[in-house]
DNA sequence: CGGGACGCCTGTGAGC
DNA sequence: TGCTCACAGGCGTCCC
């Protein structure tokens, strides 16, 4: 479910209040893609750090002196989502599986289908944190990432520009609907290959991408069906949405239709009018 | 090595 | 109404 602008907006939404907070108590609901990495008992009187986000993993620094410090990587999967309660939390549902229980309030996960993860990690540089990120391609907004470096690793991949942008490995953040909507906004059909893009197309499609994630992120994220922020609120970009979940639809743009086949086993959607190869 | 399929897990909506 | 099936925002792992 979470995009780059779904995890950014829970990140800010954590970051303030968990600063500096106090850990009481770690609750661990069913099993999540990997184990804690740590005793539920270690934590308890550690101090949280500054909520950072790596692609669509956020970290928590935690010290606690005088044990060595470390973090904990959170991920929200497919379906999940971070709440923040200030107080006592209500107890938990179903699909609770953690809960960061502190002096100020609590961090709920809520995930029905488990695929996020939380797990504890001495440092983002060392494992297992180091061995996750290690994939990561460049952060979208990173000015370092300019249009023809974009270009030169696409220019090095044979496999639709689609799967490149949802692998990550070039460039983090566009997830199933973003990618559709990047390429869209760049007028690149999606199964045309990466090593196809032309120079002018790949700063077009860099550009796209990281409007697509801005205004994605001005809006709160998508909520397709239930994804909130930490304070509850849902986000409205798919309500904008070009062509992610509009197949049959049309396009908005032009007199085609919006058109939805599977690549790489996702739904990709796209304007056959819009999108050239 | 790059690329694609698989599997993890649960809920929902469509179709019968 | 109730069942079955396809599908859903991600990604690590395995196999070619």
């Amino acid at each position: 479910m979470p995009e780059l602008p779904e995890v950014e907006v829970t990140r800010q939404g954590i970051a303030e209040p968990l600063a500096g907070a106090r850990v009481l108590a770690i609750r661990m609901g069913k099993p999540l893609r990997w184990p804690l990495g740590i005793d539920l008992h270690a934590l308890a009187g550690a101090v949280v750090g500054a909520a950072a986000r790596r692609g669509k993993y956020i970290w928590l620094p935690i010290s606690r002196p005088p044990a060595e410090a470390g973090g904990l990587l959170l991920h929200l999967g497919m379906s999940g989502s971070l709440a923040w309660m200030a107080g006592v939390a209500p107890p938990a549902g179903a699909h609770d599986h953690f809960d960061l229980v502190t002096d100020r309030g609590t961090l709920r996960l809520n995930d029905p289908r488990r695929f996020g993860a939380v797990l504890w990690s001495p440092a983002l540089d060392q494992d297992p944190a180091a061995t996750l990120l290690a994939r990561l391609g460049a952060e979208p907004f990173d000015t370092d990432l300019t249009a023809e470096r974009f270009h030169a690793a696409l220019r090095r991949r044979r496999a639709p520009i689609k799967g490149v942008l949802l692998a990550g490995d070039v460039v983090v953040g566009a997830g199933n609907i973003y990618a559709c909507e990047a390429l869209f906004a760049a007028g690149i059909h999606p199964l045309l290959r990466a090593d196809h893009v032309s120079r002018p197309r790949a700063a077009r499609l860099l550009e796209a991408v990281r409007n697509t994630l801005a205004r994605a992120l001005a809006l709160g994220g998508s909520t397709l069906r239930d994804f909130s922020d930490a304070h509850g609120m849902a986000g409205t970009y798919q309500q904008q949405a070009q062509v992610y979940g509009r197949a049959g639809e049309p396009c908005r743009r032009c007199p085609a239709t919006v058109r939805r086949r599977v690549l790489a086993q996702r739904a990709t959607y796209f304007c056959p009018g819009c999108q050239k190869r």
